[in-house]
DNA sequence: CGTACTTTTGAGGACCATCAAAACGCGTGG
DNA sequence: CCACGCGTTTTGATGGTCCTCAAAAGTACG
C-alpha cells in the first residue's frame, strides 16, 4: 500500500479565518485571536444528516460553524419535531451545556459542514483572562434569544403563508450576513419537511402554502432547497425588517 | 404640614437579600455581595399592568426582579399578541439591551412588582473585574434560550390541551421554585388572555381548554388567577420533565 | 433501472378561530 | 346598600385553517 495522505484536511489558523474579514464580523485584537487560536482545539467535518448532538447527553466540546448550514431541534416522544433555529458560519453551537448537565436539544447538520472544537473545561480560563470574548459570549446568547423570540412570535401568532414568506426571508438575509457568496445565487438548503417543522405545520399543508409564494414568483423550490428569486418581493410580503444590531462578534 | 415620610421605601441591601437564602440559588462569596451591592443603582417599584420595557425604545437600565410577576411579549402591527415568557423573582429583565440598539421586546408588570435597578454602561466593569458573575450572565441567558426552545417546541407541536397543561405545570414549578411560599397557596396571577396570548391561541378556545384541565380537578380558575388544586396530576397531564440545572446564580 | 426521498395533488374531517352575547365578579360612586 | 360599569369568564353557533390519509409524479443516487 502506497504512502497515503494523511486524512485529516489541513487545518486553517484562526489568524487567517475566512469569516472574520466579511464586513457583518466585528474585528478582533491580535491578543484576542491568539487566544482564541489556543482554545480551538480541532476541526471537525459533518456530513449532512449527522447528528452533532443528541439531546439528553453530555458534550465535553462545543463548536463555531466555519462553513455550512445546521439546524437545532426537540422531538416529542412520539415523534414530533420541532426546528427551533438554524446554525449558520460564525454561530456557535451547545453553549448551553455549559448551563445544563445535558443538552436540552439536539443539533443535525443540514449540508457539509466544518466546525471549530472547543472544550468546555477551559471556558473559565476565557472569563477569566479576556473579558471582551466573555462579553462575546453573551453577545451571542443574548441574539440567539432574540431570533427565538421573533420564531416564537411567528409560530404562535402568524398564518401559515406569512410563516413561511417570514421564514424564508429571515433564513436569506442570515444567508446574505454570513456567507455572502455575491453570486446572486440565493439558494437554501433545506427540504419542505424542515420548512414545515420550522413553521409548526404539516408537510402537505406546508406544500401548498409555499406554491402560493411560487405562483407569486418570489421563489422557486428545487429538489433538496429553495432558490430565492425575488427578495425584494419576498422581503416585502414577509414585512420583513432588518434586526438593528451592531456588528457581529464570534469565537 | 407635618414632616412627611420618605416617597422612597427602604431599599434592601444585597446582603440581606431576601431571595439568596432560598435553595435554588447559589451561594455568593463577600466579594460578589459586595460587588453586586455597589451595582445596583436603585429599588423601583411597578404596579399590575405598567410597561417595564417598550419594544423600540432604549432603555440604559435593566432589572432584576425582586418580588411580583411580569411577561415579555411582542405584537405585531394589527395587534395580534405572543407572550414569549415570564418573569419571576430572580430573573433579570432587559438583557437583550445590552446586545441590540433597541429593545426587541416589551415587559409588562403583572402584579405589583419590585424590581432592582442596574446601570448598562457600567457592564464592562462587571465583565473585567467580575470573572464568575460575567459566567452568571451567560448561564441567565443560557437558561432563557432553553426555556424559549422548550415553549417553541409547545406552540410548535404540542395540542392546545397539551400546551395548556405544560404551560401551567411550567409557570407552578417556577414559582415553586422562586417564590416557594409554602403556604399551599398555589397560585398563578394570570388571566386566561394571558394564556391564550402564550399558547398562541384564541380566548374562546383557551377557555375551553381549561376547561378540561378544571373538569377533570386540576386546576381552579378565580377571577384574575388560577389556582393549582392537584399539581401532581398537572404534571402528570402535562408530562412535565424539571430541567436538569445546577443552582442558580443571580445578580 | 430500481429504490428511496422529495414534491405534489385530492378528499374528508378535526381543531381552532371568529362572531355574538350572556353571566359573573369586583370596585366605584351615588 | 344598591346601581352601574368594566374587565373577565363562559357558552353557543358557524366557518375557515390546517391536519390526516392516501397516492401519484418527479428527482437523485447507487
Amino acid at each position: 500500500m502506497a504512502i497515503s495522505k494523511p486524512a485529516v484536511p489541513p487545518r486553517i489558523p484562526c489568524q487567517q479565518c475566512p469569516l472574520r474579514p466579511r464586513p457583518s464580523f466585528r474585528d478582533f485584537t491580535e491578543d484576542e485571536l491568539d487566544f482564541v487560536a489556543s482554545f480551538k482545539v480541532a476541526e471537525t467535518p459533518a456530513e449532512p444528516g449527522m447528528a452533532i448532538m443528541v439531546e439528553g447527553e453530555r458534550n465535553p466540546s462545543l463548536y463555531t460553524v466555519l462553513s455550512g448550514w445546521g439546524f437545532r431541534y426537540k422531538i416529542l416522544e412520539d415523534g414530533r419535531r420541532q426546528i427551533l433555529n438554524y446554525v449558520l458560519p460564525g454561530d456557535m453551537i451547545g453553549l448551553q451545556g455549559n448551563v445544563m448537565k445535558e443538552m436540552q436539544h439536539s443539533v443535525e447538520a443540514l449540508t457539509r459542514m466544518t466546525l471549530c472544537t472547543f472544550e468546555r473545561e477551559r471556558f473559565p480560563q476565557l472569563f477569566r483572562s479576556q473579558p471582551t470574548l466573555a462579553f462575546d459570549i453573551t453577545w451571542i446568547a443574548a441574539r440567539e434569544e432574540s431570533m427565538l423570540d421573533e420564531h416564537l412570535l411567528s409560530v404562535g401568532r402568524r398564518s401559515a403563508y406569512e410563516r413561511a414568506a417570514y421564514l424564508l426571508a429571515f433564513l436569506d438575509a442570515r444567508a446574505q450576513a454570513a456567507v455572502a457568496s455575491h453570486t446572486e445565487l440565493r439558494q437554501l438548503p433545506l427540504t419542505q419537511q424542515h420548512v414545515a417543522d420550522t413553521l409548526g405545520l404539516s408537510l402537505v399543508h406546508t406544500n401548498k402554502t409555499l406554491r402560493k409564494l411560487m405562483d407569486q414568483g418570489l421563489v422557486r423550490w428545487l429538489d433538496r432547497g429553495c432558490e430565492i428569486i425575488d427578495a425584494a418581493g419576498l422581503y416585502r410580503a414577509a414585512e420583513w425588517r432588518p434586526p438593528k444590531e451592531g456588528a457581529r462578534p464570534f469565537i
